[in-house]
DNA sequence: GCATACACGTGAGGC
DNA sequence: TGCCTCACGTGTATG
């Protein structure tokens, strides 16, 4: 099945026997021929088309029509998909309204050496909470290597992707994002005493006190 | 041109007329009959993709299958280019090479009062050059609404959003933008002994002593 | 009448 | 061989 498709030759165009000998008059015989040429016209406009969508398509080149418009709906649903995400995404989205940070440590790379943390805070916006947010990656001496923030309506959401400036993650990856959580939870929610509250595992602790919810993922 | 196309009622099916009164034996008659069939389930798959594609695009009721596939065609472009300029852009772009400060003063929201500030910084990485973007900004009363930065390759690219606290623009936009723009060329380029160059136009200044470009834009 | 667009059945060629 | 896909010319409907 499915032949190659694109590169098919059509037979040499038998010409409609145009003249003569059959029981046609000859102005029937020529309004067919106009007829057919016009229908083969159109057939090499579709067909044009469907071959630029062949070019677009991934492997699509030894498709069959119906397969390859098959594929076409599909990456039209997923482009449309995609490009309403990723509209809606370009900064980091709306600040939720749960208090939260979450931090979790990545190998990056092919080698393990290099090790990444991606943290996420979300809290009231302050004057001065993004400075005191970099400056406490400062002192940890934590690279940042990207960052977002959106602030609206009082609320702040920070995504942070930061690497340990001398590669080394010391006492493992379990107690360097111990640290950066307690060290963003402090600028984050200063009015709460933080202690080690159980790290261990993942958790939530709904401090009913001030309605905050923390929550601590120790994965993704 | 153009019949409602989706709409079409084909003709009734005429059978072909199977058997007997023509030339045909019976076998080949049936296998005729076969054929004919599979083709019409060809049929109704291509123009079932068809008749989908119709349903995605925005005004493809009317349009005949030459310009619909047209039509997707387009749409299939603009998605892609589309979902690869927001795929790119989530967050700010590779760090560009040359180094360079833009600051621009804007009003937002329907009342002409918010302030805001669009302010990019592109130049070689170093730790604490966050901070010190982020501190920047506290010191002069900015709130930072949204922010962006990459790093990659020991060269930084920082986008900011800023809006001023008080609401008041002071000595108008221009000199505020003076005024973000000399505090972050301190912090960008502190080697750099930076006088109040030359803000009243848009200008590039060609550093030939460390062979990097600062431009200054008024608008974007 | 003319132009256009569609569905149809058929022959040809590829696995 | 049989099954599949394609291009073709035709009949027919619409404007």
């Amino acid at each position: 099945m499915a032949s190659t498709a694109s590169t098919r030759q059509p037979p040499p165009t038998a010409t409609p026997e145009l003249s003569s000998s059959s029981g046609r008059s000859a102005t029937e015989a020529r309004s067919l021929k106009v007829h057919s040429e016009a229908e083969r016209r159109r057939r090499e406009r579709i067909n044009g088309h469907l071959a630029t969508l062949r070019r677009m398509m991934p492997d699509a080149s030894q498709m069959d029509k119906a397969t390859l418009l098959s594929s076409v709906v599909s990456q039209v649903r997923h482009l449309k998909r995609k490009a309403a995400e990723t509209a809606t995404q370009p900064l980091t989205p709306v600040p939720p309204e749960a208090n939260e940070i979450t931090v979790r440590c990545y190998t990056a790379g092919s080698d393990d050496r290099t090790t990444c943390i991606r943290a996420t805070v979300s809290c009231d916006d302050r004057p001065g909470l993004f400075t005191g947010l970099a400056g406490a990656f400062r002192g940890l001496g934590l690279r940042t290597l990207r960052a977002e923030l959106a602030s609206l309506g009082g609320r702040a959401h920070h995504v942070f992707v930061l690497c340990n400036e001398d590669g080394d993650v010391g006492a493992g990856p379990r107690a360097l994002e111990r640290t950066v959580w307690q060290a963003l939870a402090q600028v984050a929610f200063p009015e709460t005493a933080f202690g080690g509250t159980s790290w261990s595992k993942r958790q939530r602790i709904l401090d009913a006190g001030c309605s905050l919810m923390y929550s601590l993922r120790a994965e993704i």
